[in-house]
RNA sequence: GCCCGAGUGGCGGAAUAGGUAGACGCACAGGACUUAAAAUCCUGCGAGCAUUAAAACUCGUGCCGGUUCAAGUCCGGCCUCGGGCACCA
């Protein structure tokens, strides 16, 4: 084994020193902007699957570096979060402390690992010249209107005192002390993002993004097309439903409104019961999300008594219930009811015995019938008056135009994606900055205050009412209007993790700006992230809030592109040798640094790439890895064939030419494992002849050296030619990439009976013939009328026969 | 329940446009070298049948059916596993 340890370093520091992979902005070469999710820096260091994403996007960026492009492949840390503030407050330092271990040891494991980021435009999250800007870009929301304060619901542990994520409320316990969580009401800062959501639908088509990530952003979005309807009230008053199925308008039998909604507020002094409708609408404010979704089955509900609806087809009143299945934020907050054609409405009725009226022909007698069984199959209307006998989908239309006519209906888009809750009660985020004035109301920091920083404390507790730790913080808090110059108060919120990392890729085109985020021509120049590469965790919500982000931006004025990504693709876990999710508790953790202590770097990135298909968990082994380790050792004893040679060796052209196709291709369409592959096909290749040209070695060793970048240049270097990072990527000839002799099949009824030897070139007859000189075919088709034969150039014979 | 993704040897996985299934690697077995081990090199390696050897043959890409001269690949219907969302009207 040769010594990769000094070899690494050698050409780390070579790397480093001559700053190699730095980028500047403009030049002849085309721009190509490849990006890597920026990691977390957690206090237990690299994972190997960040290798395994960061050898992928570095081996394109190499490659991509070689055929002239300049290549801005970039690296940061997303490091504002709840991990380093817990940390930091059970080890009384400041969480800036422990991000800046935590970013050295990333930064130090990154290096060893020989990525050709340009570690120029390195920048964390956490760093006031780059969060100054993600509070200036707040308050670009809050002057255009998109950034308000809204009551929403957290989750509140009373024992810890505690807001909680709901990541940290799972199943409605608090997750340290495994108290019941109680929903408590907090006003917070909310982003107007709902009223992207047409945009953020129609941008995808300006995206390059795979086909399975645009289907998280659409399910994400959830837009519904329906109608919503005017339901009048006896007696007085009226409300709205929204719904999907007009067509089944005719068998309403009840409505359901929501605990949570305005509405019941406003019936309460014609309500009844009032004491039962009360006590419902205070256990459903008890249970979390959780519990809510958890009591699924009980179909739980109180009738509003005292109030009916009447049904605006055809004037019948009918009952309304209270019902914690309908949610006060989506849609209306109130639904028609028609049990015959919803199941959830038809188990509802079961339960409070309530009517069943069939519209649409079919079988109700166990269950609804339900749009996907009725739509689309020309089934048709019953029990609904002139509609009757109209088929489903021409019943949708006509009564939606009638009641349009009437006007008491429209058609409206719903959907699932809400406004964004940007506030979190924590310490360790950037604080928004915004002040609350008596007088003026809510104020902007002046942009020449910014950043407002986070202050220098030792506690970061927090505090008993749910508040922020900053709100303990008086100096902090307390401040003067920059309206009126009033004493005023502080936000004490922070921002949520989500808001650094909506727009770090922009800053990383312009990284050292300190008079705009970025300026307009770094990012005409880039113009977009060519290849974006992250978890599958992350397609849906953090790819949604940086396009969210990205087109705010956009509309007024500040950025090039309504989409700023252009293809986003996502790679597979890697898994512990259990086949399941590496975790600590399960002890089946990979450390990247004792790999690369034990076998290098080289053979880390190698056996990444080559475990298996990049976009698919795979789980670790290592000894395959052994057999990537085994590969380089053979790649360094191949030099012992190396003759003074300076030419290629003709009869190696066609593979050398098929292997430059097949791993420029693979490079750039994720085939990280078969490229490999096909470099150890070529190795052998190389390794069956007596001898191999110098020209020969080093077409292997540039082949490799996106992969393997440190071991290739010490091989080259030892040939006495200058830097591979100074070279251009091999070209390859089309015509030199087959075979010109090679074997084909030959079947009999589509059996392999035989294999021939053919010249690529050899027609059709000369094939069938071939073939029909085969014993095994022979004894196949012997007696046998024969009815055709098929025959593909290069490819295979058919002979069918009767 | 809904939406994605995936099921191929002992294992990880290959298979541009349907065209010799199992590339490449691992593991394993046998052999060479060696005092020995490691390393390296050579050979074999889907199952069955056969076994003195080889050829040949039969089956084989989760299951059932279909299209086709030809299906891992296309179509219809299922099953299992993984992930995400979850009363969204």
């Amino acid at each position: 084994m040769y010594d990769f340890k000094s070899v690494e370093k050698k050409w780390q520091n070579i790397w480093d020193e001559k700053k190699v992979f730095k980028v500047e902005n403009g030049g002849e070469k085309k721009p190509y902007y490849i990006l890597v999710e920026f990691p977390y820096p957690s206090g237990s260091g690299l994972h190997v699957g960040h290798v395994r994403s960061y050898t992928a996007q570095d081996a394109l960026s190499r490659m991509k570096r070689m055929q002239g492009f300049n290549v801005l492949y970039p690296m940061g840390f997303d490091a504002f979060g709840a991990p380093a503030e817990e940390y930091a407050i059970k080890t009384h330092q400041h969480p800036k402390n422990v991000v800046k271990q935590n970013v050295e040891v990333f930064t130090k494991q990154m290096k060893t690992l020989g990525f050709s980021f340009d570690w120029d435009r390195a920048f964390s999250t956490t760093d006031p010249d780059y969060y100054k800007w993600t509070q200036w870009q707040f308050i670009q929301f809050f002057k255009h209107d998109m950034a308000y304060k809204a009551t929403t619901k957290v989750n509140w542990c009373p024992n810890c005192k505690m807001v909680l994520s709901n990541e940290d409320a799972a199943g409605g316990v608090c997750e340290r002390c495994g108290t019941q969580v109680e929903q408590k009401e907090k006003s917070q800062w909310m982003l107007k993002m709902s009223s992207y959501s047409e945009d953020l639908l129609n941008g995808l088509d300006d995206t390059n993004f795979a086909e399975k990530v645009k289907l998280g952003q659409i399910n994400w979005i959830g837009k519904s097309t329906g109608v919503e309807m005017d339901v009048n009230i006896v007696g007085g008053g009226k409300f709205s439903i929204f719904t999907t199925c007009i067509e089944t308008v005719y068998g309403i039998t009840f409505f359901v409104i929501a605990p949570d909604g305005k509405l019941i507020k406003e019936l309460m002094p014609r309500v009844e019961n009032k004491n039962e409708v009360e006590q419902y609408i205070k256990e459903t404010s008890l249970k979390s999300a959780m519990d809510r979704t958890e009591l699924n089955k009980g179909k739980s509900g109180v009738e509003v008594k005292g109030v009916k609806a009447i049904n605006p087809v055809n004037g019948k009143e009918v009952p309304i219930f209270l019902g914690d299945f309908v949610l006060g934020d989506y849609g209306t907050g109130a639904v028609m009811a028609v049990p015959a054609h919803d199941q959830r409405d038809f188990e509802y009725a079961k339960v409070h015995n309530l009517d069943i009226i069939q519209v649409i022909e079919g079988d109700i007698s166990t269950k609804a019938l339900e749009k996907h069984d009725y739509l689309g199959k020309g089934i048709k209307l019953i029990n609904s008056e002139e509609f009757s006998g109209l088929t489903v989908e021409e019943a949708k239309e006509k009564i939606t135009d009638m009641l349009e006519e009437k006007g008491i209906a429209r058609r409206v888009n719903n959907y699932k994606m809400r406004d964004w809750v940007f506030g979190r009660q924590r310490f360790w985020g950037e604080p928004i900055p915004m002040i609350y004035c008596q007088k003026c109301g809510w104020v902007s920091v002046p942009e020449e205050d910014l950043p407002v920083v986070l202050p220098d404390v030792t506690e970061y507790e927090p505090t008993d009412n749910g508040e922020s730790p900053l709100a303990k913080i008086e100096e902090f808090v307390n401040c003067k209007c920059p309206k009126c110059g009033m004493d005023a108060k502080r936000e004490t919120d922070t921002m949520p993790q989500w808001a650094g990392s909506s727009w770090y890729f922009l800053r990383f085109m312009d990284p050292h700006n300190d008079k705009e985020f970025a300026s307009m021509d770094a990012m005409k120049y880039w113009n977009k992230v060519d290849w974006y590469n992250g978890g599958m965790e992350h397609t849906a919500r953090h790819l949604l809030y940086a396009r969210f982000w990205v087109q705010f931006l956009y509309n007024i004025g500040l950025v090039p592109n309504k989409e700023m990504i252009w293809t986003r693709v996502s790679h597979g876990m890697i898994l512990g040798s259990d086949n399941q999710k590496m975790s600590k508790s399960k002890g089946n953790v990979i450390n990247p640094d004792d790999i690369v202590n034990e076998f290098g770097a080289d053979t880390l990135r190698l056996y990444e790439l080559f475990m298996g298909d990049y976009e698919m968990d795979a789980p670790w082994n290592t000894d395959s890895l052994k057999g990537c380790s085994r590969f380089i050792d053979r790649v360094v004893r191949l030099k012992n064939k190396v003759n003074e040679n300076d030419e290629y060796s003709k009869d190696l052209e066609v593979i050398q030419n098929k292997t430059i196709k097949k791993v420029t291709y693979d490079l750039s369409h994720m085939g990280y494992n078969t490229a490999v592959s096909a470099l150890m096909i070529l190795a052998n290749t190389y390794d069956e002849k007596e001898s191999i040209s110098k020209k020969d070695y080093q077409l292997l060793l540039v082949l490799l050296n996106p992969i393997c970048p440190h071991i290739s240049e010490e091989l080259n270097e030892e040939l006495g030619y200058s830097p591979i990072y100074g070279m251009s990527w091999p070209t390859f000839d089309e015509a030199k990439t087959v075979d010109e002799e090679k074997s084909i099949g030959v079947q009999v009824n589509g059996k392999l009976r035989a294999t021939i030897n053919v010249n690529v070139n050899d027609d059709e007859e000369i094939l069938k013939e071939k073939a029909l000189k085969e014993e095994n075919v022979i004894k196949f088709t012997e007696g046998k009328e024969i009815i055709k034969v098929i025959a593909i150039k290069g490819k295979i014979v058919n002979i069918v026969v009767k």
